[in-house]
DNA sequence: GCAACAGTTCAATAATTCGGAACTATCAAA
DNA sequence: TTTGATAGTTCCGAATTATTGAACTGTTGC
């Protein structure tokens, strides 16, 4: 794996932004980077989400320009690209990840 | 057709609000409802979105409590459920209306 | 009545997504 | 180096979702 393509941001859609935090687990595995510090695909585990489909997720992310990922080793670590991301898409990340933690229902 | 069904804001989904954003069709036509006043379903027409595409885009905006739809003799008209999305998204659409017009494609 | 129009629903097709199995690459130990 | 376990990706068939023409419902106006 030589590396990985992250996109500019300038080239990312909002409706691909859109799309990529519209996913429960992706927007945990945003959540959970957004408290700072790296993950691995395996740490990010969302209950039972296998490891293809876990996969793809971070390909998601990162094709929407949320995540950058790079080799350590056997490991594919990955941070947000927050300061980018806030600058194509402002104030969209921060507003969204205030949202209540999911759990929608009220009577 | 005896009315729509709209679903309680706190029944909707954070998921289930993104995507309904996530569509370049729909978010142009909450785009023209923020603008204020009623949208009829022809009128909302996406360059060449088919009938019956534009009608389900209209039911997904409404399942994700975007809109609301009423019946005006023949025709279906919908506005922004602005206040309540609000209360139940804080920001979010505000946030989500402020980006760019889309075209994204810096150099 | 009839014809035109606004939208929805249905059904078939197209496009995405999911997830198991196979594969690649790294690390650790002997 | 060889063996074995681990981290992730890719491949590809299955399940889900999206798209859209055609048929249908209800409305308006003649």
């Amino acid at each position: 794996m030589p590396a990985f393509s992250h996109p500019r941001l300038g080239d990312v859609a909002l409706a691909a932004a859109l799309h990529a935090l519209a996913d429960p687990c992706r927007l945990a595995i945003v959540r959970r980077l957004a408290l700072g510090g790296e993950l691995s695909c395996s740490a990010a585990a969302c209950h039972d989400v296998p490891k293809s489909t876990l996969s793809n997720h971070f390909k998601i992310l990162r094709a929407a320009g949320l995540i950058r990922t790079r080799t350590a080793g056997r490991d594919h670590l990955s941070t947000l690209r927050g300061d980018e991301f806030e600058t194509r898409f402002p104030g969209l990340l921060a507003t969204v990840l205030a949202q209540p933690e999911e759990t929608a229902n009220a009577a």
